[in-house]
This record gives structure tokens, C-alpha cells and sequence, in this order.
DNA sequence: AGCTGGCCTGCAATCGATTGCATGCATTTC
DNA sequence: GAAATGCATGCAATCGATTGCAGGCCAGCT
């Protein structure tokens, strides 16, 4: 057996030591007003002797609170998620709050549920798309307790949940308008999956843009793609076929524009001599692309943090109730040097 | 029906459900064997009917361990963390083992004992390199009761803990040795940052291949980096600044051979045309990027899982005490585009 | 002096799960 | 037939922090 070294000084020790109850120390330490200076000042000396540190369990317990967010992500190696992940970390921790994180729950909302609210683990929840199926939501908000939530999804599921979104369909619109009001008139998009049906916001606001410069949208130029690098490479070999060609495209996202870059130039189609392609996020390695890749920027940082303090104020009751906030943030257009002007 | 009740039902519903004690219920849960079969069946039944789950605020009370363990990062954004990351939670999770995440630790690790140990939130730690700082991880091996630890560092401590190391210092010279048998002699080096004094494993290794092919390591072609892409661009610059140029360099990661490479790019030199590049990590941009990265792979997955299930075998009681595990992996040459053969 | 009110502080119950010990019953052994 | 053995189950204490309630003390007022 491995010996157990001395065990952490509990709040009994600490009452010893400052010749006081229990009750008293607790006092201290969340309603230290309610206790006399000189008896506060015996207290905190102890605390400090004794290098006591509250015990997160019995709190836990007896608060039915855990001071824990659960973080649910499709995909942690991805770093738009990472990225997230990391301000949220941040924040949830500068407000006493620790993180767990949960990947890839594709579709299985119950055992989540199971494994971290029921059983008191986590209080809350930040859930972003494809992290759960949509349709599976419902266990979440009704069974047993709804779990407080802040969703972050390109479209907004019907139900009455907090969320901090991105306006996709704008963003994509102005994206698109970047290559337009380059010059560009034929342009192609590679399209980014739709969930639970709903088209997705990207692709509407191409659509949109193109529609009102009067452009055609031409659907031997448009590529379904899955947000992945290879889907992109796909989309080129797609491209290279054809005899007829477009000047521009605008990638659903970084990675494809990226998988469509990298396979162009092994046909020696250059970019942005031969082709202008924009993307979206501004993922890190966009800025360090050959060429730099011109892209939409993802407010991530404030992405994570406002999503963290939404939910944290939704459990300190410190949100409006009945009304879910709902924060939408902007994309920021970044050009770089995969797009020019048509010569 | 499930019932309506908000609260989550207790071992306590469930015992008055199949008419037993609470006793009874626990020892469904931990020693079947020990409760007869009848007993059981009823008790399994009333589990299910009630949708009970296990709370583990109070069972981390009672049995001082909290089911999860924290993973201390020194940035969750870099997709080499994340990755580890992902298999990390993944194989905790598989375990029943919940992953905290704490980000940025450099050099605090007596908050870290605080916040997550003394506090009895997590059981076990798993540290990476710059997560915190090495001269401070006496702080969690002694003070108030060592904390099971898992590390994984390039440069090992002296001290005696778990680890799960690749070995760098002879993949540098695989990696070296890949360009020298491409027939290139004219060599240099980005060096990555040292830790605590301690070289660099990958420049040791670097000199080593150097010198047993009696080549000669010149100081003009050696740069220090801090394995950011910026660090590649600047060394670039100096690069550039140079007369006498080398036909090779081994970039001591990805990102800064890509920051090399793209600032080369600029100035119109291309790879691997007029020079050859390897870097080191293989992160997935490697086999986008134009051209296509030659690099060393360290095996991600295997580090992250590997990590997880040695620090729960030392949680269970399950690894050899006194004698701590250290696993030493191999990475893997990744040869692409980057990196040919001198004309 | 007696009463009131305010301020500190302590008592003890509580949160939910686990487990050593005791009990009760059935089966086996001498 | 009595005692011993073994198995299944229940009782009750325990883990550590929080909080409603009550008691004690003192000042101020009538």
C-alpha cells in the first residue's frame, strides 16, 4: 500500500486553531461581515497556518452546486474549438469555476446528462454544434431538471436557449462582396454541411450577395464540402475537371480553402494569380498560408468568454430569467493575399 | 413515468423502491457478487424505473477521490496540446474518469495544488512541458501530500515521477540524417527553447547526426527559436541577410519550418527547389502546407492515452509503487515535398 | 431595574454514498 | 439436538461544509 501522506487540514482544524466553531470559519469565508473584525482577523491567521483549503466535495454536496462547467465540443483537436476552449477555460476560472470537457457527444445528449448533471458533476453546460444532435436537445432542457445551457450554433435551433452566435449569413455576405467588389464575377462556394436540415447560413449569404450584385450562382461551381481540409482538396479535383472555370471562390471555412489551395497548386493553378479564394474563421495558420489567406475572423477569445460568463451569470441567477440572452457577435472581414483584383 | 420530482433521485429513492436499505443499493453498484440474486435483480430494477445516478459530490466525500483528473496545459490552442488532449479525455472518459482543464500555468503550481487538489476536485495530474514551471513541481511531489503525476516533458527532472516521453534527441538525428542522405552537407538548425537550463534534446541530437558524418555544424546557420512561427520568420530574415547559405535546415517544429518557409517564399526562395526543409511534431497543417511538410510525427494519440492510463493505474492502486513508469516513444520520419535531393 | 433590539457565535441537522460491525436466518457438522 | 459456519442484509457512523435557529451578551431606552 502506498501510504497516504498528512491529510488536508479541514474546517474543523481550522476552528481549533482560531478557537471557534466550524460555523463561524464558514462564515468568514463566504459572509465574512456577518463576523467581528477581531474574531475574522483569528480566523483568517488560521486559515493561513494551517494551509486550509475548502473541500470542493462536501460543498458540493451540501450546496448542490459543483462550481464546475461541463464544455461539450464536436472536436477539441480542431483549434477553432481549441481556441474557444482556451477562453473559456479562462474566464470560467477567473470566476471560481473549473472545466471539464466532454468530445465528440455526437448525438448521445442522455448519457451526457447522465454522466454530468444527474450526478452532480457539472452545473452548466457550453455546447456548440455538432457537439450534440440538435434534435437530442430536448433531453437536456426537459428530463429530470433542465441543465442550464449556452449554445453556440450557425443556426439557431427553435428552442428558447441562451446563446452567443456569429452572424454567418452577414459574414458571408461581405465575404463574398470582398471578392465582388474585387471584380470578380464568376465565382464558386464550397459549402459547408447543414444540420438538422437547415440550410446553412454561409451558403444563404453567398447566395444573397451574388443575387444582389446580379450574379449568377452557377451549381457546376458549387462544392459540398464537410469542413475538413480534404473535402476542400475534393472541391479542386472537382474545379480541375471542368473546362469553364471561375476567378474566385469563397470556402465555407479555412481548412477547406486551405485543402483547396494546396491541390490547385499541384496543378499549377496559382493563387492569386490564377484564382482569388477566401475562406473563414481565420484559423492560425491562415496568416501563415502560402499565399496568406484572406478569410472572415471568428471572434474565438470573445466567443469563449462571453459564452462562460452567460452561463455562469444564468447559475448566480444573475441573468434576466425567462429571456435567454442571446449575444451576436461579427465577423471580421481580413484580406490577405489569396484574393486580388481581376486583372 | 419517470417521476417529476426536479431533484435527482437519491440511493435512498431507490432503496425504498425495492424495499431494501441504502447499504443494500450501494453494494449492488460496487460488489454484485455480494448481494444475492434476487436482491439484486429488484434493486437493478428500481435503478432503472427511478433513473437513478450515482452523485458524485457525495461519493467523492466519502471515498476522498473525485473520479477526475486535471490536465494542465501551457496552451490548449496549440493543435499539438489539443490533440494530446483529445485522447487524453477520451481514454480518462473510457475509464470513468472526468478531465479538468487548467491552461497557462506557467510557474504557479501551488495554486494549481490548491485550486484542484487540496481542494480534492481531481485526484491526479497530467503536466506537460512549460505547463508548469519544473523548478516548482517539488511543490506538488512534497508539500501537503504528493500529488499522483504523470508528466511529459523533453527534458526529463531528475526526480523521480511518471512519464511519457518521445524520444527526441534520437529523432533529431533521424530527422538530421534524413537530409544528409538526401546528399546535403550545408546544414542548419532552429533550435527550440531550452528549459531549466537543459539544452535542447533535438539541438543535441542535430550536433550528434552532424558530427558522426563529420560535418561541420556552423554557428551562422543556427538560430533560436521559441517554436512560434514568428521564430521561423525571423530566422528567415537572418537567413536572408546571409551570402553563404545553407541548402538544408531541420526546423526544431513545424511551426517555426513554416515560418521559415513562408517568409523564404516571399523573398523568392522556394522550397525545395533552392532549399530543404524538416520539421518536427507533423501538426495537420504539415500535409497542407505548399509544400507538403517533411517532418517527424510524435505519435499524439498514444502519448495522450498512454498519459491518462498510467496515472489512473497509479489512482488504482494497479502500477508497480516505487518504481515509476517511464515510457519512451519513437517518432516517425514523415518524409513529403519539403525535403529532396541535392541536384 | 427591566425590557428591547441588535449583533455574534454555537448547536445540530443536513446533503448522499459507503462500509465495519452486528444481526438474523439457513445449512451443516458432531 | 445443539453448536458452528456462512451468507445476506441492515444499522449507524462517517466524510466536510453550510445554515436556520436559538442563546448570550451588551447597549440603549423607558
Amino acid at each position: 500500500m502506498i501510504e497516504r501522506s498528512k491529510k488536508a487540514p479541514t474546517i474543523q482544524d481550522v476552528a481549533r486553531h482560531a478557537q471557534v466553531s466550524a460555523a463561524t470559519v464558514s462564515r468568514v469565508l463566504t459572509n465574512p461581515e456577518r463576523v467581528s473584525e477581531t474574531t475574522r482577523d483569528r480566523v483568517t491567521l488560521a486559515i493561513r497556518h494551517t494551509g486550509y483549503t475548502i473541500n470542493q466535495a462536501a460543498r458540493s454536496l451540501r450546496l448542490r452546486a459543483a462550481s464546475t462547467i461541463l464544455v461539450a465540443l464536436p472536436d477539441i483537436g480542431n483549434p477553432f474549438y481549441s481556441n474557444i476552449l482556451d477562453a473559456a477555460v479562462d474566464e470560467a476560472g477567473q470566476r471560481g469555476y473549473g472545466v471539464l470537457v466532454a468530445n465528440r457527444f455526437a448525438g448521445d445528449a442522455s448519457q451526457l446528462l447522465n454522466d454530468y448533471f444527474l450526478s452532480s458533476r457539472a452545473d452548466g453546460l457550453l455546447l456548440f454544434d455538432g457537439g450534440v444532435d440538435t434534435s437530442l436537445l430536448s433531453v437536456l432542457t426537459t428530463a429530470g431538471g433542465s441543465v442550464p445551457l449556452v449554445v453556440s450554433f450557425d443556426e439557431m435551433p427553435g428552442t428558447n436557449v441562451a446563446a452567443v452566435l456569429v452572424d454567418n449569413f452577414e459574414a458571408a455576405q461581405r465575404a463574398t462582396e470582398h471578392l465582388i467588389n474585387l471584380g470578380h464575377t464568376r465565382i464558386g462556394h464550397i459549402i459547408g454541411p447543414s444540420r438538422d436540415g437547415k440550410p446553412n447560413q454561409r451558403l444563404l449569404g453567398f447566395e444573397r450577395a451574388m443575387q444582389r450584385a446580379g450574379l449568377e450562382v452557377r451549381s457546376d461551381w458549387m462544392w459540398q464540402g464537410d469542413y475538413s481540409t480534404p473535402s476542400g482538396e475534393a472541391a479542386a479535383e472537382d474545379l480541375l475537371a471542368l473546362s469553364d472555370r471561375p476567378t474566385a471562390v469563397f470556402a465555407g471555412n479555412d481548412e477547406m480553402a486551405i485543402g483547396l489551395l494546396s491541390r490547385l497548386r499541384r496543378a499549377n493553378i496559382e493563387c492569386p494569380r490564377d484564382i482569388s479564394v477566401i475562406g473563414f474563421d481565420d484559423i492560425a495558420v491562415a496568416a501563415h498560408f502560402w499565399p496568406r489567406l484572406s478569410t472572415m475572423r471568428q471572434p474565438r477569445d470573445q466567443i469563449g468568454r462571453l459564452m462562460a460568463d452567460s452561463l455562469i451569470d444564468i447559475l448566480e441567477g444573475a441573468a434576466a430569467p425567462g429571456a435567454p440572452r442571446r449575444i451576436t457577435l461579427r465577423a471580421d472581414l481580413i484580406a490577405r493575399e489569396s484574393t486580388r483584383s481581376l486583372a
